[in-house]
DNA sequence: CCATGTCCATACGCTACCGTACGGTAAAAC
DNA sequence: GTTTTACCGTACGGTAGCGTATGGACATGG
């Protein structure tokens, strides 16, 4: 899947004696994230998984709060840009925030590294992202009622309950699944709520 | 504030000598889970800032799973039914939807509770009352827009989008309060939030 | 081939917290 | 007023994790 760490694998017998890059580090740690908290991410667990050592972490990071700050780093260029990319490229706007919501619930229900950092928020380096990513969000999603026709506050308004409902969403996907509709009838509840922020006063 | 606890106060020098019990400590664990997660439930510093020691503790409770759980149970029951049961009083069942969005959205603001055990939705425990207080709510919230005239299951859908709207409104009041509406449009934001959600189909 | 730079392993001291053991104190019961 | 009970203080051992120090291993360039 990486193919850069590949070709730093170099195989003695079997036993991938590798070298490790500071981005490998940084994935670990929102892997942990995900899995546990900030509180989670910890050196030497860490070094365990990844079949190393402390040795390895403090030579690519000064400490543990440099290795938070790569990590958030990561996730504000993989969560957001990416995935605003890819929705750009529909062109119809009203088809445009259906896939977005769309991909946003059904990529929340699996991956529980947002609620991970939400719940952080107090950390002033955690707070920074978040504001960073949720102004950039919020702000796309309210475009994308612009362009449907709604004057600018309005659009604003709509864009924030869209957004919240996303972020209120996420969260009981992962602390309470059974209270979300089912498969079956997720994509006709998603409609439901579309029709509802798209109708106009 | 408490009136069991200042009989327990025997003022002796001015220096409050006093007697905890098991509740004092739950209480403590909470505003303790509000400030710093349920990380942040430790019985050493807790114990300090009730000023005793351990010794206290261990003698009310077995351990530190013990006192989170007394923690759950009191938030269950000051979080949920005390505000169902203010709200109740209110006979107009669209007021009262109302004044309950009003009062979460205010309350929300200020206290960092919910938040932080959304966090922890990993531990069973925490994971267990989150699913009785949520099903709880949106079965209430849905039961208004029932008695607004929608259909069963339309009454859940919008009960449930509005509970999810609550939460992430929740989420960024803490982590990036400024992406919301200032003071002055706030009631008319969430007037206009009303307003799609009891529309008509 | 050896010298240098890059990267990792290991051992160490330090702190924070958990849980236990046990002695002490003060109010309540008799 | 003594005994009992409820509650607390203190000291101890144990574990997990941070950060440092230092000595290799291994590749690469001279």
């Amino acid at each position: 899947m990486d193919m850069a760490r590949q070709q730093r694998v170099k195989e003695s017998g079997g036993v991938p004696r590798q070298r490790l890059t500071a981005q490998d580090w940084a994935d670990a740690a929102l892997a942990a994230i995900g899995e546990g908290g900030l509180a989670a991410v910890a050196v030497e667990p860490l070094a365990a998984r990844l079949g190393t050592t402390k040795g390895s972490f403090y030579w690519h990071f000064a400490n543990r709060e440099a290795l938070v700050e790569a990590a958030l780093e990561r996730w504000e260029q993989l969560g957001t840009e990416a995935v605003i990319t890819e929705v750009e490229a529909e062109p119809d706007p009203g088809e445009r925030l259906r896939r977005l919501l769309l991909h946003a619930a059904n990529r929340s229900a699996e991956d529980p590294l947002e609620v991970s950092l939400l719940a952080t928020a107090a950390q002033p380096r955690v707070a920074a992202a978040l504001a960073r990513v949720t102004e950039r969000r919020i702000g796309y999603v309210a475009s994308l009622f612009a362009e449907l026709g709604f004057p600018e506050e309005e659009a604003r308004r709509r864009g924030l309950l869209a957004y919240t409902a996303y972020l209120g969403h996420t969260q009981l996907a992962h602390a309470v699944p059974r209270s979300l509709p089912d498969a079956a009838a997720r994509e006709h509840y998603l409609d439901d709520v579309i029709d509802m922020l798209v109708r106009p006063l």
